[in-house]
DNA sequence: CAAAAACATTTTAGACTTGAAATAAATCCA
DNA sequence: TGGATTTATTTCAAGTCTAAAATGTTTTTG
């Protein structure tokens, strides 16, 4: 095993620990301050960005989670009132998922909290080496995807 | 919401999808070519690392996961022969959790081919910018513990 | 047109995870 | 000594997650 290899193997129990860390301080935040889960905001936070539904094979694409985890979560969001399935004319298979009015509502206030908890948990890093980090990553993961697909 | 906080939500998010693209990629592999998984390979990598047996709060105290859950991974290899629950003599609380001789061999070749993934995983990770990364992280870890300490 | 293939989603079985409650054993201390 | 507290672990209920099988629907194609 090579110098470089072990450094990269260090690298990755190390970003592992980091991003367990920030995680793991977030679902508790988001646990004891909201009631909620980090699965949930996730679902919650693609349904956001996409105002006009999603089908649900798009948010387990989008939040590369199998079909049968979303089925739950928005089974769960649904018995809660904060998401629906909305019937597709045309196509009786698929359903366009959104949130409610009282989920969107729900939504924000849970966005704004998580934007803080990461700006405080990241305090240590600069604006100027947190792009120069999200830039560097980005180009590893676009490597390791290209690979993937081959 | 400042341009720095805004780069480090962006961090943030790049940098749970690379580990969540690399774990992803080794419980694949790890459930494809060895059937097994990430917490069990977590719990024997553990008590590979500490040949003279761990307690069980030992355990998820090292891997930050609960107790319920670390009873029921031991439980798991214990039923296939791979880790063992040795009674601690003058305490019947407690056990020495260690690896079988079974478990052993079996974890050096998982650990082996861990070692060999990631090192392909971050093949686009030069050795020395892989350090440099994983310092960074150290003290990016460090400030936030003692900050969680306080 | 009708069988076959493809597609969208749900169901299922099993593993993982948590926090809280329960058990059992050891220690403290009045 | 013996009751209270602490400690080590397990059990429990519920949510998360996966791959694979099942269901129902749409599209393709012979």
């Amino acid at each position: 095993m090579s110098a470089a290899s072990k450094s990269r193997l260090r690298l990755w129990l190390r970003l592992l620990k980091t991003t367990q860390w920030i995680e793991g301080e977030i679902r508790e935040r988001f646990r004891t301050e909201f009631a909620t889960t980090l699965p949930r905001f996730d679902v919650m936070a693609a349904l956001h960005r996409n105002p006009d539904g999603l089908r649900m094979s798009h948010i387990s694409g989008l939040l590369n989670v199998s079909g049968g985890n979303v089925t739950g979560i928005v089974d769960r969001l649904e018995g809660d009132g904060l998401a629906e399935r909305r019937p597709v004319p045309g196509d009786r298979r698929a359903y366009d998922v959104g949130l409610t009015s009282s989920g969107l509502a729900h939504f924000e206030r849970l966005a704004r909290a998580h934007e803080e908890w990461v700006d405080e948990l990241l305090a240590s890093v600069s604006g100027a080496e947190a792009a120069e980090l999200t830039s560097f990553f980005g180009r590893t993961a676009t490597k390791k995807q290209i690979e993937a697909a081959e």
